[in-house]
DNA sequence: TAATCAAATACAAAATAATTCTTTTTAAGA
DNA sequence: TCTTAAAAAGAATTATTTTGTATTTGATTA
């Protein structure tokens, strides 16, 4: 069993089921699915790409894309996923049991690469304390040209 | 005449032509009323928020959304303006002749302070280096809550 | 300034992407 | 099991972006 930043894949999902039932609302088996897909995936999805992965994985189940929408907005809101415009391929998928980081991104292929960098952070401290806020989060997305995209 | 960062909006539209010219292509109205539409604001717009303040601010003109489009396109790869994709209302341009900046967003009152750190910035660069990105342009929101908002 | 020619336009149509609607299915509690 | 409302599928719709086509228009040159 792989851990995810110290959990097991199990405690994650009974979290899901968790917060579905505080709610008083229903665990599917397709919000699991989706949500396992995001889990398991290395890098980050759209809609489509969670659409396709799971009619690839799991042939018996018949899933709809509306379903896949509205579980990943269901699951956002829950605080389950985050997601990430890029100006291709849509709004981009991932858990949020991970470290955090920031993304590199590339802007020729869309490839993602996740850093972190702690004076980075304590900066942005410093620069929202500056200007009278109380830093709550943040987004960081560097673009540039990768290793493989570099002439 | 306002100035943008040190050059006056002439300077500006003259090297569009500049551009234009030397591409061979042609000068066009349209592509100029686009481009001024976006050095004018003081916003982030998209495709059909320019389109609109176009319609609204330039009734003799008659301009399609293609030509939006487009013009949008060919603005960004002479490197005039940029986007950003964000979570709603899709990508967004804003005029490359400013100082650049990042975003202090107040999670209460959406209110949006602009900000800059050096020494974030050159870290983005060793950042970028470090996982063999050529680094091109990023974006950082900072979510906190403003010194208004506090209780 | 008129003629020429390719670039760019408007408008329509097509392609994509995302959301909504309706009926059916199903999870969960009684 | 029975009941009920949530969530599903699948179709239809809406929204957004791109492409195709006939026409217009800038720029060049005679």
């Amino acid at each position: 069993m792989k851990d995810i930043n110290g959990k097991t894949k199990e405690d994650i999902i009974a979290q899901l089921k968790e917060i579905i039932k505080q709610k008083g609302l229903k665990y599917t088996k397709q919000r699991e699915i989706i949500f396992e897909t995001i889990l398991d995936s290395d890098e980050h999805l759209n809609a489509e790409e969670v659409y396709n992965t799971i009619r690839a994985n799991y042939p018996d189940i018949n899933i709809g894309i509306a379903t896949v929408y509205r579980a990943l907005v269901f699951l956002e809101e829950a605080d389950l996923i985050s997601s990430v415009s890029l100006n291709k391929d849509g709004k981009k998928f991932e858990t949020n049991f991970k470290n955090h980081h920031d993304h590199l991104i590339c802007v020729r292929c869309n490839k993602i690469v996740e850093f972190h960098d702690d004076e980075i952070e304590q900066r942005q401290e410093v620069a929202a304390v500056t200007k009278g806020f109380k830093l709550v989060s943040h987004t960081m997305n560097l673009y540039g040209v990768c290793s493989d995209c570099q002439d």
